[in-house]
DNA sequence: CTGTTAGCGCGTTCAT
DNA sequence: ATGAACGCGCTAACAG
C-alpha cells in the first residue's frame, strides 16, 4: 500500500532502477526517446512520487529552506515570511516554519532541527538581543549555526548578525538601516514642529529597538533638540498600549499647566504605536489633536488605520527575499542585492495642527 | 567536514552502531549505564545531530506536517498557520509550509511535494472553489489527496472538503459554520435597523463567500426582510475597496431622493470590510453615520481599526490546531475535539443612530 | 546509452 | 544487553 517505488517503476518498464531515474530526473541525457516515454508511462500509472527523503539522502541535500521567526501570526514576520517563500519557490525549495517567540534558546533548538533535516539553507528573522539573560542561549545558538555553516549549511540573519557568531563562510546578514532611517523620521517630524518628543521602546537589548531609538535621538539632537524620554516596555501592542496609558495620564496631568507643548509619540514599531495610539484613544485622547504618534515599518494591514500612521516604510517581502536567496549563494548577478533601504512617510498621525488653526494663526 | 554520523559516534565510544542509535533515540531499554553514557558524550563531543532524512527513510515517516494556504501574509491565513504550528510543536513535528493564491493546480502540487517528503499530514486552508474553470484542477486535487490518504497520509481541511474527494481514510474535514454564523449575525443586524441590506461577497463558486452570503440571506429573509442585492468582487481588500467604491456612488446618488434608509454592508471576510470601509471614506462618507459596514473573522490585527468593526469572530488558531491535531489520529480522546463555533460580534461600525438622534425621535 | 555495483545514515530484525 | 546484517529509496560511479 505505501507509495510505489523506483523500482517497481523501472521493472514495469522493463529498466533498470538507474535508467528510471535518469528519465524521471534529469541529470545526464536520456535520449532513449522509446525507453522514456516507457518509463513515464509507468511512472504515471503506477502514480509514482520520488521520495524526497531518499534523494536528500543520496544527494544529501534537501530542496528545504528553514525560516525562524518569533511568531509567524505577526503581520511583520507574516511578511518576511511571504518575501522567503518567494525565493523559496524560484529556487524551487520549500519552507520549513519554526518559531520560537524570540528566545535564543528555542532559536537554538530550531536551527538543531534544521541541521537535522539538512536544510540547504536557514533565514532568521526576528530582532537579536544582547541582554544579559540571553547570553548564554545566544553562544550556543552562535555556536549551533557555526556547526551547520561549517558542515556546509547557509545562513541568512535579519537585522543583526547573531552576537558572537563568526563570519564564518556560509553566513550573510541582511542589513536594515534601522538607526538612520529612525533619524531621518525624527529630523522630518522635528522640522516642522516644536513638541516634547517620547520615545516608545522595546525592552534594552533589543538591537531592533536600540537602533532605532539611537538614531531617533540622535536625529532629535542633530535638529537641536533635548533627547527624549524612552518608555522601555514589550516589543508587542501590548507593550506600545500599557506605554500608551502612562502618557496619557502624563498628557492629562500636564493640561492644566502649559496646554502649548504636544507630545509626539515614536513607538518603535507599527504595532506598538497601534497599541499606544489604542490607549490614548480609550482614554478620550484624540490623534493628532492631542498628541502625534510615529511607528516603523509600515505594516500593510495597518495602513487602513485612521488617523493614518506616520512611520518609516521597511520593503518586508523584499528583505525576506534577500535573506533566502543570499543565503542560496550568489546567484547571476555576484554583485550581491542592492542593500535595503526604507522610506519615511509621514501620515495623518502626525500632522502639526489642524488646517484652521494654521491658518488662523498664518 | 560533513557532519558526523552515527556511526562515527559508535565508533568514538567503542560500540556498534545499534548501540549508538538505541541510546541516542529511545527504542528498547538501554540499562547499559556506562555505555550509554560513553556515547552520549562521544555524541556531544562530536556535535553528532542525527539525519533526519536518513531517519525518515528507515522508519518511513518524517515528523513533517504539511500546510497548505493562499497567502501566508494574510492575517487569516497567518492565524490559522499559529495554530497549525503550535498542534505541530505538541507532535514534536515540524510545519512546511506552501502558498498556492488559491489555484486547485497548485495545491496539487503542493500535495504532490508534500507526498514526495512523506509529510505525515498535510493540512489545507483556503476557501474551496466550485467554478466551472477550476472543475479539472479540482478532480485532479482530489485525486493526488486521494493517493496522498491510501498511502497512509492524513489530511485535514479547513471549511469545506474539497470538491469529489472521496471520504477516505485519514481524510478529516474541520468545519465551520459560516453559513448559521452569518445567519445570525444577519439576525442581529436586522433586530435593530431598518435599512437596505447589501453584500459584498467574493467570486461565485467560492464556497466560503457563498456560504456566509447564503447565510445573510436566510437571516433576513427570517426576520421578513428582502434579499439583499450582492456584489461579486475580489475575496480581498482591493475587491473590497472596489465594491465600496461603487456603493459609495450610490450612496451619494441616492441621498437626494430618500435619505432615510442608510445602507447596511455585509462583507462576507474582515478584509474586505476594511477596503470598502476604506472606500467609503475616501469618498467623503461616514461610518456609520452614512452606512453601517460588518465583516466576518474578527482578524485580531484589524480589531484597532475604527469605528470598531461588527464582525462574527471564529477562533482561526483554534481552527488551526485542530485541523493539524485531526490529521494526527484522534489522541487521547477519540471523542474527537469540539466542533467550531464562531460568535456574532457587534461594535461601532454597524451603529444603528448616534445618540442624539435616537433620544430625539423618541 | 544502459545496466551493475555501491553506498547515503539510520532502524531493526536476527543472533549471540 | 549487545553486535552483525539487511533494507529503506534513490543517485553516482563505474562497467558494458
Amino acid at each position: 500500500m505505501a507509495a510505489s517505488t523506483l523500482t517497481e517503476v523501472a521493472r514495469l518498464a522493463g529498466v533498470s532502477p538507474a535508467t528510471a531515474s535518469r528519465v524521471l530526473n534529469g541529470s545526464a541525457r536520456i535520449p532513449g526517446k522509446d525507453i522514456a516515454e516507457r518509463v513515464r508511462q509507468a511512472a504515471e500509472s503506477l502514480g509514482y512520487i520520488p521520495n524526497a527523503q531518499a534523494q536528500g539522502l543520496a544527494k544529501s541535500s534537501s530542496g528545504l529552506i528553514g525560516l525562524i521567526v518569533h511568531d509567524i501570526a505577526d503581520p511583520y514576520f507574516a511578511a518576511i515570511a511571504r518575501g522567503v517563500q518567494d525565493a523559496a519557490r524560484e529556487q524551487h525549495k520549500m519552507v520549513l516554519l519554526a518559531t520560537t517567540e524570540g528566545a535564543p534558546d528555542s532559536e537554538k533548538e530550531a536551527v538543531a532541527a534544521f541541521a537535522a533535516r539538512r536544510a540547504d539553507s536557514i533565514v532568521i528573522a526576528g530582532s537579536r538581543t544582547s541582554r544579559a539573560e540571553d547570553l548564554g542561549g545566544n553562544t550556543e545558538l552562535a555556536a549551533e549555526l557555526d556547526r551547520y555553516c561549517r558542515n556546509g549549511g547557509h545562513v541568512g540573519v535579519i537585522g543583526h548578525g547573531i552576537v558572537g557568531a563568526a563570519a564564518a563562510d556560509g553566513y550573510h546578514v541582511v542589513r536594515v538601516p534601522n538607526e538612520e532611517l529612525a533619524a531621518q523620521l525624527a529630523t522630518e517630524l522635528a522640522a516642522s514642529r516644536e513638541e516634547d518628543f517620547v520615545i516608545v521602546g522595546g525592552p534594552e537589548g533589543l538591537f531592533t529597538s536600540d537602533d532605532r531609538i539611537r538614531g531617533f535621538q540622535r536625529g532629535l539632537a542633530s535638529a537641536g533638540l533635548p533627547a527624549a524620554d524612552v518608555i522601555r516596555t514589550h516589543f508587542t501592542r501590548a507593550g506600545g498600549f500599557e506605554a500608551g496609558l502612562a502618557l496619557a495620564a502624563r498628557i492629562a496631568a500636564s493640561q492644566p499647566g502649559t496646554e502649548a507643548k504636544r507630545l509626539c509619540i515614536f513607538a518603535v514599531n507599527d504595532v506598538m504605536a497601534i497599541g499606544a495610539a489604542a490607549a490614548l484613544r480609550s482614554q478620550g485622547l484624540r490623534i493628532p489633536r492631542d498628541a502625534a504618534v510615529a511607528g516603523f515599518d509600515d505594516i500593510e494591514t495597518l495602513r487602513d488605520f485612521r488617523p493614518a500612521l506616520s512611520t518609516v516604510h521597511l520593503p518586508l517581502e523584499e528583505i525576506g527575499r534577500q535573506a533566502a536567496s543570499s543565503a542560496a549563494g550568489p546567484s547571476a548577478d555576484d554583485a550581491g542585492s542592492p542593500p535595503i533601504t526604507g522610506q519615511v512617510i509621514l501620515r495623518r498621525s502626525t500632522e502639526v495642527a489642524h488646517p484652521s488653526s494654521t491658518e488662523s494663526v498664518a
